[in-house]
DNA sequence: CTAGAACCTAGAGTCGTGTCTAGATCAACA
DNA sequence: TGTTGATCTAGACACGACTCTAGGTTCTAG
């Protein structure tokens, strides 16, 4: 029932060090108790928080954000107001980033095209000329590519 | 014509440190020129391509990987299938971030609408039970949440 | 001519997020 | 008993990506 700190690694995927680092940045919803030796022992449901933990991060909730949100879980009901601003400030934020990651995804996918395009009509067909100062590379981010095809970038 | 750093600062958000930090990290497609007084010239095509660099940092690349990719671009043509390499693993990358933020959007969304249930059945409704030394927060990342509705994080 | 703004270089500092080290303790096993 | 491995603490170090500082030059306006 009683996870060790190397078993909650292994577990969690987080690193010893890791752990130790968030239970100082105060970021376990409830204290990490210890044996009478000293050493850490968890449970089911750190790992559990852990997890969600981990999957805000990833999506670039800072470790200051997750521990506020953890100190307003600790002082009790009341806060629930607070706790949900966090939540969809945190969402919107998401959300921000998804519309960012599919831009930049039309962007990326339109060079790989005129890459591709040029590599299937033979690769030496003029996709960089180094006497020409400018290079068209922008073009795409913009909307006249087609006036200047030779890419290079 | 020509651009001062100050100006291509203004122009493309970034900061005059960050521009000289880029170019000492080669991060530009073609070299930056200077004046006879040593001072830096840019030019519409330098915006254009930071536009795009910032895109790409945005999404995630590293400056060492848009290093690589314009040290390519500058080598000329013959390496046009490294690149598309290059642009193809970032492609992944990116949908594979958007992946992840959909679902942490969709662990949000449920919590945030839990919250906004209890808030809505009136505050003190039991969110939160100290006594419980399990809370149950996790329970939403998993399937069983049901079981126990009380949900304290 | 002078004040202030913009620029230059080299290098130091910052921030977030860990990661690692040194030196100690403790448990389990041959 | 001795060794191995897991754990502990405090604090140093790493890394990416800037950001800032000090000290100096140059441009521009009044």
């Amino acid at each position: 029932m009683d996870l060790s700190i190397g078993e909650v690694a292994r577990r969690s995927g987080l690193s010893v060090h890791a752990l130790r680092f968030y239970e100082r940045e105060g970021l376990f919803a409830n204290p990490v108790r210890r044996l009478s030796n000293g050493r850490r022992i968890y449970h089911e449901e750190d790992l559990e928080w852990l997890a969600i933990c981990t999957k805000l991060r990833s999506s670039g909730m800072s470790l200051a954000m997750i521990r506020q949100y953890i100190e307003l879980a600790r002082q009790g009901p009341g806060n629930e107001h607070e706790r949900l601003r966090l939540l969809r400030h945190h969402e919107n934020h998401v959300e921000a980033q998804i519309r960012e990651l599919q831009d930049t995804l039309d962007v990326m996918r339109h060079k790989v095209r005129i890459y591709e395009d040029h590599v299937a009509r033979g690769e030496a067909d003029r996709l960089w000329n180094p006497s020409h100062p400018s290079h068209s590379d922008a073009a795409q981010a913009g909307t006249h590519q087609d006036c200047h095809p030779p890419e290079d970038t």
